[in-house]
DNA sequence: TCCCTTGGTGTACCACTTACACTTTCAGAG
DNA sequence: CTCTGAAAGTGTAAGTGGTACACCAAGGGA
C-alpha cells in the first residue's frame, strides 16, 4: 500500500539517507556488513546499510537505528564520516546520504541468524569487497583511512574490543586496521604509557602456550585524543 | 512571486542548505563572515551564509556559490566540515545544513563597499562575536577546533596566505588560529623543514626596520599532509 | 620430557622538539 | 651623520619520544 504523494513544496526537496559503515574485527581481519539489493538500482549488488531519515528524527539516531536494524547492536561507537550528494550518486532521482561508520566488538554481534533472508546480508574484509552499489565504494574507502588515521592520535581502536582483552588481541586490531605487523615491545610501551588501560589480574589461557594478561579499558564508552 | 507548491513527494522530506565559515585573517586576527538576519527566526541576529541546495547541484558547488555571493571570491580553499540536523535547529521545518568551511587570503578580499545593505555583512573577530541565529554557534566552534587541529598536520594554514608572504606573516597566522605565541626560531626551522616554501629572492620592506624575505609556496592549491 | 606456540621484557641510538638571547638592517628623527 | 626604535634573522644544548632489535617464560599436547 502506497501512501499518497501528499508532502508538498514550493521548492524540489532531495531525499536525505544516512549509510553506515559497520566495522568488526572477525578473525584478524578488518570487516564491514553489507547487504545485497535484491531490486534495482543495483540488483544483485552489494550495499551498505541504510535508509530514509524520519521528518522528526535526530541523523545520528536514523544511523543507530539503521545500525540496530541490521546487527541488533546499539550503544556501540558510532561517528558521522562525510555527507555525500553527487546529483548523480542514486539513478532515481537526487539523495543526499550523511554516512557514519560503527565499531562493534565481535562478541556484541548476534550469531549469523540462518534465518529467512540469510545471504542478503554479510560480512566482508575490508580488502576484498564484492562489487559495490551507487559511491559506496567510495564512503568505505573514506571510513577505512578515518579509522586508520585515528589510530594514531586517538583511543578509537579500544572501541572494537570486548570487556576484557589481551594485548596481543589489541595488537591484532591495530594490524588489521593499518594493514601493517607492528613490533611488540614498541606496540606495549606505546599503548601501556597513555594510561588508558589496566590490568585486570587474571589471566587468559588459550591453547598450548603462556597465558596472558587480561586488560580493561578505564574509562569505557570514552574516546580520548592525544596530540 | 511564490511558487505554487507543486513539488510532492510520497514522503516528508527536509529542506537541505548548506552554511558556510568563511575564514580571513585580518589585522592579527582570525576573522570570520557573519550577515544580520532581517527576518524572523532570529530577526536582528547574526548568521553565516548559507541557502537552500538546488536539485542538480553538487553540495560543495553550492557552497562555493554561497562563499562566491557573499565575498565575490572564487578558487580558495574549502572543506566540508559537518552535517547539521537536529530536528529542532530550525524552528520553521526540518533543515538539515551541511557546514562547510572556507580560507580566503585577506588579499582576494574586495573592499568592503558601502553598498546596498553594508550593515547586514561584517567580518567578526573569533573572539568577540555577536549573538548568532539557529546552531551557528556551534558550528563556528567546531570549524575553528578543526582547522587548529589541522594547523599541526597539514600546510592548510598557506591557504590563508597572499601569493609572497613573509615567515613573520606565516606565524601570525599561526599565532592567531590557535591563540598563542609561538616562539620565533623553532617556528621558522619546523615551517622551512617541511619544504613546501621557498624564497622569491625577493625583500619586503615595511616601516623602519630591517626587511623581511619574502616566500612563496611551491605548490599552491595543494594542502599537503605530514606524520 | 620434549617441543611448539604465544606471552612478556630492556636498552642503545637517532630524530625531533624545546628553551633560550643577541646581532642585523632599515627608516626616521634630531 | 648619528642615534634609536622596531622587526628580521640566526645556533646550540638538553630533553623527549620513537625505532630497531633478541631472548627467556609458561603452558599443553604428544
Amino acid at each position: 500500500m502506497q501512501p499518497q504523494p501528499s508532502h508538498c513544496y514550493d521548492y524540489p526537496r532531495p531525499a536525505v539517507t544516512t549509510d553506515v559503515v559497520i566495522f568488526t574485527l572477525r578473525g584478524q581481519q578488518l570487516q564491514l556488513l553489507l547487504i545485497r539489493r535484491g531490486n534495482p538500482p543495483f540488483a544483485d549488488m552489494w550495499a551498505l546499510p541504510g535508509g530514509f531519515l524520519d521528518m522528526d528524527e535526530d541523523i545520528e539516531r536514523c544511523a543507530q537505528r539503521e545500525l540496530e536494524e541490521e546487527t541488533g547492536v546499539s550503544g556501540v561507537y558510532l561517528e558521522q564520516l562525510y555527507t555525500f550528494g553527487r546529483p548523480d550518486r542514486d539513478p532515481r532521482g537526487r539523495v543526499i546520504s550523511v554516512a557514519y561508520y560503527a565499531l562493534v566488538p565481535e562478541q556484541r554481534l548476534p550469531e549469523p541468524q540462518a534465518a529467512s533472508d540469510a545471504a542478503a546480508v554479510a560480512w566482508f574484509p575490508i580488502d576484498t569487497l564484492p562489487p559495490l552499489a551507487f559511491d559506496h565504494a567510495e564512503i568505505i574507502t573514506m571510513a577505512h583511512q578515518r579509522l586508520a588515521a585515528k589510530l594514531d592520535y586517538s583511543t578509537i581502536a579500544l572501541q572494537l574490543m570486548p570487556e576484557h582483552f589481551t594485548l596481543s588481541e589489541l595488537q591484532r586490531v591495530y594490524e588489521a586496521v593499518q594493514g601493517e605487523p607492528l613490533d611488540k615491545r614498541n606496540f606495549r610501551k606505546r599503548i601501556l604509557a597513555l594510561g588508558h588501560i589496566e590490568e585486570t589480574g587474571r589471566l587468559r589461557r588459550s591453547g598450548r602456550h603462556r597465558p596472558a594478561r587480561e586488560y580493561r579499558i578505564k574509562h569505557p564508552q570514552r574516546v580520548e585524543y592525544h596530540r
